[in-house]
DNA sequence: GGTATATCTATAGACAATATCGTTAACGACCTT
DNA sequence: CGGGTCGTTAACGATATAAGTCGTAGATAGCCA
């Protein structure tokens, strides 16, 4: 039986929103879907498992749902308010749409779900190609947010967390600032480490983003390659001011060391715009020497981090790891702030 | 001609601050003394010990406000000053005569210093004179500047007195000499004594001639410090005159006897030439006493094999040598008399010495590297792991020349000899930095930069959190300052032997004088020195030093190829400048190369110790103002408020009116007590540290952080987020165990150089007036260890009384301090055989002392009471021990005896009683039956901790309650303490915290009384944080409704020192060096305030500020009565046979502080000073005011055909005021007719009704601030405490 | 219905510092009337 | 000679960074009479 899709009148009733906002137009759901062509990655929707993470107020989970009808449809939602009403949306008699009142910020609640308490046991799949049975959506336009998608990006690099199972899709609404950030190319002004890091884990692309005069800083090229649906702010809820993105990211087969990318490519990416030849010593003691013995090309050493793609970042790591005087990247902390004149 | 005249350049140093300070602000009117302050005088005929005076100076201060207004209009233009002084004077001293002409020119152009603008132009006359050879040219210079090009300036006495000076120093002959002069001296704008009183500009040779040759003034016109110098005329010639009388002061110093040795020096100089050839004849006379006296044959050896050049044997920072033992020769003469003349002697080689210490710290440290240097030369040692001290002279030598260039550089920017066409771009951007931070790159030596350098940097190693390494902002700020200081030293330095030049100091007596000269003209001169070097140029200078370090410091290491597995050795800059991520935000670092961070591990840095955070071997300079006393050669003053100008002008107006001479006696009184290292104890220290394992505090060596292994790659983020915090704890407790070894290895060596000898701790005031040792390190503040090493320099003998409290004494240590006298008493009598066996064999006996709450100091006291027991008459034994009396929660006794509570009174021993009331106990039972009373509820949690609840577990929190600890602060302590009963950290945590709750109320419930105060002070910060001056600045209420608050918290001590309250936000801002950009405060900038940490820190401040003053009050009042006596703010130090007078003391003190009631002078002078201030208030919207100030602001708005704001509010309000202040009785009556919203507010009276939180229902109105009612006092009389045995015991 | 209490959410701020980039103000050269 | 225009640059301000904040104030709900 179809799970019950509500006007945004009526889903803009429930009394908090907790500073998220849901895309709640059932439409533009469809055109997304439509966009996306899941199907050519789940071909056998009766096999599908998915686990809807801060599903909010449940519209996408009821549309998504309806069209595909997953085997098993998990909400994980602890906010009272949207419990609430999840509570009442999940009463429908449809085994697959599953209501689990954890905080998906916690860790520990992903534990308790699959291997604690059994309830969503996805398949553990090789690298080859995307998971084909294994789904997550997510809403991550609060404030922890954007903080927690960064750490997802990590566990995709490690390889742990939810992508233990393999190369697990996920379609996850973040802020449009956040978008932008993960999609900048090389050369661009909002270059940084995430960007580069995505680029290194994952293929991501803009599926939908909010209509609104900051659209242009995506780049043409992105607006381009991707060609997002572009909704207006009245199909969403509620307004907090701030322009959501669907982001459609697809983790890619790699094997790299992500601890000492990290550190090369946070680094390095302090002084963007510092040539190369410069800015390596800021790796360690040395750095300059080493790196511009190794790396030849000296046209190379003339460009600036903010440049670099992340092919270049993780040849840069390579020669890294190889460095008989490289630094202990596990020191590169600051301890409690203690000063005593 | 416009003159204006001025005594003495110390009055012109202050005028020339307080023009710095003050603004042009029309706050006078608001400021009619309502005599409100005269009614504080309170019961007629008591004297006053400061506040009076003080608060009254304080409330009319001569400068304006702090806030944005005086940040706008005042301050940026005393920051422009202030750069443009240290700018012309780092000019002045580089030679740049052009430039500093130019800087003269801009410091013209700023009207508001115009008056004080001719102290600029002397300082530029008397260097520029410098390159002149005929004194007209002077003349035409002076004249020219003055009529064209700085027509609105007036010349003074002290350039008539340069004028004067080089008068004598070019005119070849007498009759030219006596002309000049003559005419200079007819020039005199307030006289010729004036003129002369300039002795950081005339000479001793000049006063010689102008009296003597010329006959020019008669001797008595000369400075009194100068007079006796010229009177013995012994200048030049140097010819020791038959010993006429010593005048004035000095008579005193010498002894007959002494004198007459002087002369016949030679006979007894014999056998001591053979060993030393060197030394001066004040130094003859300084051995020649010593070995007058009955010392034994060794020591007398010693005397005379010692070498008294004090430029090579300053303090002994050498493990292998052992110093002459001043200590023990003093402790073994026998007669009162010659102990005296031991001591004259000893200081007056202090003198020279401290002297030399202050002057020649860096030179020494690099004549030790190149000592090591050459030694490991000679020895043909090459190995690689080369000692520490041959690296750093290794680098010396390649640092020397980069610096050197970049000096020159740096000159020929500043000369304008570069080519400016022919550069590359970036050079020319490189040579605009050089013009900026040239000038003070080349005032001081480069060897001793380069030396400065490097310590300042290893100094810096580990610190602010950084684990092997240092933050960049810190180290250029630290090496820029390390440079400025070396540098004022310096300066100093050269303008001393300027005017002592061709002073031959043959004589001994005639050597006393010129000492004494010589520290009145430091004094002036270091007052003088008010110009201090912006943040941006220290950082620039550090970092142009730091970045030439880094290029050319190598180190060798060796690493894994991980690719074939070899070891690879080779070479890599021993720091490298990088960044850390904190929070998502950068921070810039130096890291240290691992290799070098091992071999510091090893090493001692002793050397590193900047004198100026030594203690001093002489007697402090006494303090006499703001800004003078403590060392010799380096400013401090009086309160540490470095980035608080507000506090330092309170002060500094308090200071002038002499108000705080109370503070300085007693800071004197602190300043004076002679100590010396307690050698028994340093050798047992030196024997633990020495083996390297950890004992008692002291942790023991450690090698090198490991960290705990990393979980596998796809472990749960969890866990991988728990390895991080794992490592960050490790690194933690690593880092703190190094730093607590570093700390303990400085306090080791600095003793182990001060051993023997007779030191002095300087001291000063934090911002709420409680006194502070100035030397970091080592001091009696100290822990446990550092107070353990020390004992009074002076004996005394024990006596009955003296021997039961030292026992009493160590009965305290060891924690045993609740029990009455008489127990503590057989307390310590019946551990008789622990005491000796503790004492004799401290680390190979049973080690009973180790028991003991403080362990060093209880091991100090059982040799000093074995020691005594040894002797047929403990009584005769003569004992350095200090014997502490604590107050029972001294912050608690203040609260009881403010509030006259008799309950909480009761507790803290402030009522006799006959056996001490221990307040953690009781507070630990209230706790206990809290808890029982919830368990019966059914509380488990009461019920599992009820049990739990021992007297240690409250005692910190207890204590820290009254200093305002925070509930998350108490909840950490409580946790340590239960942390240990609980093997679950997070269960022990949620424990803490809820019994902290229980504790807080318990404690309020005890002390009532006092937590009624704490709330009303708390109450009054909060409204003054919050309140808006009448005369605010626009800019303060650019943000609508919410204006920027800039009140501070201020009040005056009982000994009448003003305490600002320094919270403020921060405002730093970015500045570029070499390495990257550092971030730093302004020190001029006036910033809105901190309201949170206002109100939090003003209950336990304002309590400080009075346990200060008991303690000052104590302190001298101890010194009267000619006792040896420190101080650890609420513990009270002094020799065993003085513990009872002691306590007499202190009593009366304390009572003398509060028979005035406190807190009701305390509302006056708010009410006073914060005299039509208004605060905010949310009243409800439908009561009658509400709707009469809606109308108002509705009638007005439509008058301005605009809204109508919260600035125009204030801006009708002060007019009013200004009407009402009127002389004019029109204005008067018109002031009294005005109506505007805050005269609607304070008709309605108390409207505190009405005040309501909810957004939706209120109205925000102004209103005259109020402080709300004081507390009702309960009848605990403060002198009933004179009879309490246990108030301090 | 009202008020004392406990829990919940929203919210700002301390990004306890620095590199970089965009905007604006200021300055100066040059040109035309 | 004045003024206007254009170009350059210094100066200032804004923004992003990393990636398990957190403390608090204010609102709301749960409580009782």
């Amino acid at each position: 039986m179809a799970i019950r899709v509500q006007s945004l009148r009526d889903l803009a009733k429930i009394q908090h929103y907790y500073g998220f906002r849901y895309l709640l137009n059932p439409s533009v759901h469809e055109k997304i879907f439509d966009k996306l062509d899941l199907p050519q990655t789940y071909q056998d929707t009766t096999k599908l498992k998915v686990l809807d993470l801060y599903p909010g107020p449940g519209q996408q989970s009821a549309i998504f749902n309806n069209r595909f009808k997953p085997s098993q449809h998990v909400l994980m939602d602890a906010r009272p308010d949207f419990v609430k009403h999840l509570r009442e949306l999940s009463s429908t008699p449809n085994d697959s749409f599953q209501l689990y009142c954890k905080d998906p910020y916690e860790w520990q609640s992903y534990t308790e779900l699959i291997d604690i308490e059994k309830r969503l046991l996805p398949s553990k799949k090789n690298l080859d190609s995307i998971h084909n049975e294994f789904l997550v959506l997510a809403n991550l336009t609060g404030m922890i947010g954007e903080g927690l998608f960064m750490q997802w990006l990590a566990c995709i690099g490690n390889r742990n967390w939810l992508h233990r199972f393999g190369r697990v899709k996920m379609l996850i609404w973040v802020l449009e600032s956040t978008a932008m950030k993960i999609l900048a190319t090389p050369g661009g002004q909002l270059r940084s480490k995430c960007s580069v890091v995505a680029d290194t884990f994952t293929d991501t692309k803009l599926i939908a983003t909010m209509e609104n005069k900051n659209l242009h800083k995506f780049g043409r090229s992105v607006l381009d390659a991707h060609k997002p649906v572009i909704f207006s702010e009245n199909d969403t809820w509620m307004p907090t001011g701030k322009a959501i993105s669907l982001l459609e990211v697809n983790p890619s087969s790699h094997n790299i060391d992500l601890d000492n990318f990290d550190y090369v490519t946070k680094h390095l990416l302090i002084l963007r715009s510092t040539p190369l030849c410069e800015a390596f010593e800021s790796l360690g003691h040395g750095g300059r020497d080493y790196f511009t013995t190794v790396i030849k090309d000296k046209k190379f050493l003339q460009k600036c981090p903010k440049e670099l793609t992340s092919s270049e970042f993780l040849m840069i790591t390579n020669a890294f790891v190889n460095w008989p005087f490289k630094p202990d990247i596990y020191m590169d902390f600051i301890d409690v702030f203690q000063d005593n004149d | 001609m416009l003159r204006f005249s001025r005594s003495c350049s110390r009055l012109l140093v202050s005028k020339r601050l307080t023009s710095q300070l003050r603004c042009v602000s029309q706050t006078a009117f608001l400021r009619k003394p309502s005599g409100n302050i005269d009614r504080l005088s309170g019961v007629p005929g008591r004297e006053d010990i400061g506040f009076l005076k003080s608060s009254s100076v304080s409330m009319s201060p001569n400068f304006g406000p702090f806030d944005h207004s005086q940040a706008v209009a005042g301050a940026t233009e005393s920051r422009d000053i202030m750069n443009l002084w240290s700018l012309l004077e780092a000019c002045l001293h580089s030679g740049y005569m052009e430039r500093a002409y130019s800087i003269l020119k801009s410091l013209y152009a700023l009207k508001s210093h115009r008056t004080y603008f001719i102290d600029d132009y002397n300082k530029f006359l008397m260097k520029y004179a410098e390159t002149l050879h005929d004194i007209k040219d002077l003349d035409k210079k002076l004249f020219h500047d003055i009529q064209e090009t700085f027509p609105a300036c007036e010349y003074n006495d002290k350039t008539l007195a340069i004028l004067i000076h080089h008068a004598l120093k070019l005119s070849s002959s007498t009759e030219a000499k006596l002309e000049h002069c003559k005419t200079y001296f007819k020039m005199a704008v307030s006289g010729q004594r004036s003129i002369l009183s300039n002795v950081d500009i005339l000479t001793v040779p000049n006063y010689k001639t102008l009296a003597c040759d010329l006959k020019l003034v008669s001797i008595n016109e000369l400075p009194a410090a100068v007079r006796p110098l010229i009177e013995s005329g012994n200048i030049v010639t140097g010819e020791v005159l038959p010993s006429k009388q010593p005048s004035e002061t000095n008579a005193k110093a010498l002894t007959p006897g002494e004198v007459a040795l002087d002369r016949n020096i030679e006979p007894l100089d014999k056998d001591a030439k053979e060993l030393l050839a060197v030394d001066t004849i004040g130094m003859k006379v300084v051995r020649h006493t010593l070995l007058g006296l009955s010392f034994s044959e060794d020591q007398k050896k010693q005397i005379a094999s010692f070498n008294f050049d004090t430029s090579s044997n300053l303090l002994n920072f050498d493990q292998g040598k052992e110093n002459i033992n001043f200590f023990e020769m003093f402790c073994n003469l026998k007669s009162e008399e010659e102990r005296r003349s031991f001591e004259s002697a000893l200081d007056e080689f202090n003198q020279d010495r401290q002297h030399q210490l202050e002057n020649r710290a860096t030179d020494a440290a690099k004549e030790r590297w190149r000592h090591d240097f050459e030694e490991a030369k000679s020895r043909g040692d090459l190995s690689i792991q080369k000692k520490l001290n041959i690296k750093l002279w290794e680098w010396f030598n390649l640092m020397l020349p980069l610096v050197k260039e970049e000096v020159r550089r740096c000159a020929a920017v500043a000369n304008n000899t570069t080519q400016e066409a022919s550069l590359s771009p970036q050079e020319k951007k490189q040579n605009k930095a050089r013009q900026e931070y040239g000038p003070y790159l080349t005032l001081v030596d480069p060897e001793k930069m380069c030396v400065i350098t490097i310590l300042e940097i290893l100094k810096l190693n580990s610190t602010g959190g950084i684990i092997e390494g240092m933050r960049t902002a810190r180290a250029v700020i630290s090496v820029g300052k390390a440079i400025e200081m070396e540098f004022r030293a310096e300066l100093l330095l050269k303008s001393e032997s300027h005017v002592f030049k061709d002073v031959n100091k043959k004589s001994h007596e005639f050597k006393l004088m010129v000492q004494r000269a010589r520290a009145t003209f430091r004094s002036i001169k270091i007052e003088e020195s008010k110009v201090l070097w912006p943040q941006e140029a220290r950082a620039k200078i550090g970092s142009i030093l730091i970045s030439m370090l880094i290029h050319i410091a190598k180190v060798k290491v060796e690493g894994v190829d991980p690719v074939t597995n070899e070891v690879i050795k080779g070479e890599a800059p021993a720091f490298s400048h990088g960044y850390q991520y904190h929070n998502g935000s950068k921070l810039g670092v130096l890291k240290i190369h691992r290799s070098l961070i091992h071999q510091l591990n090893g090493e001692r840095l002793v050397a590193a110790v900047q004198p100026q955070l030594l203690p001093m071997l002489v007697k402090p300079r006494a303090w006499n103002s703001w800004n003078s006393g403590g060392y010799y050669y380096t400013q401090s003053t009086l309160i540490r408020s470095k980035d608080s100008p507000e506090q330092v002008a309170y002060l500094k107006a308090v200071s002038d009116a002499g108000a705080i001479d109370n503070v300085y006696r007693g800071l004197n009184v602190l300043g004076e007590t002679p100590w010396t290292v307690n050698r028994r104890m340093f050798n047992v220290m030196s024997q633990v540290w020495n083996s390297g394992k950890p004992f008692l505090d002291i942790p023991g060596i450690q090698d090198k952080l490991t960290l705990t292994p990393q979980p596998p790659r796809d472990a749960d983020p969890s866990i991988h987020r728990e390895w991080k915090l794992k490592n960050k704890e490790l690194a933690n407790e690593f880092s703190g165990n190094r730093s607590a070894r570093c700390d303990a290895n400085y306090k080791l060596e600095i003793a182990r150089a001060f051993l023997g000898e007779k030191f002095y701790f300087p001291h000063n005031l934090d911002f709420r007036g409680r006194a502070y040792p100035l030397s970091p390190h080592f001091n009696h503040l100290g822990n446990d260890m550092s107070r353990g090493l020390m004992i009074f320099w002076h004996g005394k003998r024990l006596g009955t009384s003296g021997l039961r409290w030292l026992k009493v004494h160590l009965s305290n240590l060891f924690g045993f301090d609740k029990a009455p006298l008489e127990d503590r008493v057989s307390f310590a009598e019946s551990h008789i055989d622990d005491i000796r066996d503790s004492a004799e064999h401290p680390l190979d006996g049973k080690g009973w002392w180790k028991e003991a709450d403080k362990p060093w100091q209880a091991l100090a006291t059982c040799m000093e009471l074995n020691e005594a027991l040894k002797m047929s008459n403990p009584g005769d034994f003569v004992s350095h021990q200090p014997v502490h009396q604590d107050g029972t929660c001294n912050g608690l006794q203040h609260y009881a005896a403010l509030g006259g509570d008799i309950e909480g009174a009761t507790q803290v021993n402030l009522v006799p009683s006959d056996r001490p009331q221990d307040v953690y106990s009781h507070v630990a039972k209230l706790v206990i039956a809290r808890l029982e009373k919830a368990a019966a509820n059914g509380d488990e949690t009461a019920a599992l901790l009820k049990d739990k609840i021992k007297r240690k577990v409250v005692k910190q929190t207890v204590m820290t309650n009254v200093y305002g600890v925070t509930y998350i602060g108490a909840t950490h302590q409580i946790d340590k303490q239960l942390s240990t009963l609980f093997n679950d950290h997070k269960r022990s945590y949620e424990l803490s915290k809820y019994l902290t709750k229980h504790v807080f109320a318990s404690v309020r419930e005890l002390f009532e009384g006092a937590h009624l105060i704490q709330d009303w002070l708390g109450e009054c910060a909060k409204r003054i944080s919050k309140s808006i001056r009448l005369d605010v600045d626009e800019k303060t209420l650019k943000n609508g409704n919410k204006p920027d608050f800039m009140s501070s918290v201020i009040w005056t001590t009982p000994l009448g020192l003003p305490i600002v309250q320094p919270y403020r936000e921060s405002g730093k801002r970015q500045v570029a060096t070499n390495l990257q950009t550092v971030f730093i405060s302004d020190p001029f900038a006036i910033n809105p305030i901190n309201a949170r940490r206002q109100k939090a820190g003003f209950p336990p401040n304002f309590i400080h500020s009075l346990d200060a003053s008991h303690m000052l009050l104590s302190a001298s009042e101890c010194g009267e009565r000619g006792l040896d006596f420190a101080a650890v703010h609420d513990s009270y130090w002094t020799h065993a046979c003085d513990v009872d007078t002691m306590n007499v003391v202190l009593r009366e003190q304390f009572i003398k502080l509060h028979e005035v009631d406190l807190i009701e002078r305390l509302k006056d002078e708010f009410d006073e000073r914060y005299k039509n201030y208004l605060q905010i208030l949310k009243i409800d919207k439908k009561s009658e005011v509400a709707t009469k100030v809606t109308d108002l602001k509705k009638k007005l708005s439509q008058k301005l055909g605009r809204p109508f704001t919260l600035a125009d509010e204030i801006y009708m309000e002060k007019k009013r005021i200004q009407l009402l202040n009127s002389e004019d009785a029109s204005e008067q009556a018109e002031g009294a007719n005005m109506v505007t919203t805050v005269s609607l507010v304070a008709e309605a009276g108390d409207i505190s009704n009405l005040e309501k939180s909810s957004d939706a229902s209120c109205l925000v109105v102004l209103a005259p601030l109020t402080l709300p009612q004081i507390p009702p006092k309960g009848d605990f009389d403060v002198r009933e405490l004179e009879k309490s045995k246990y108030f301090f015991s």
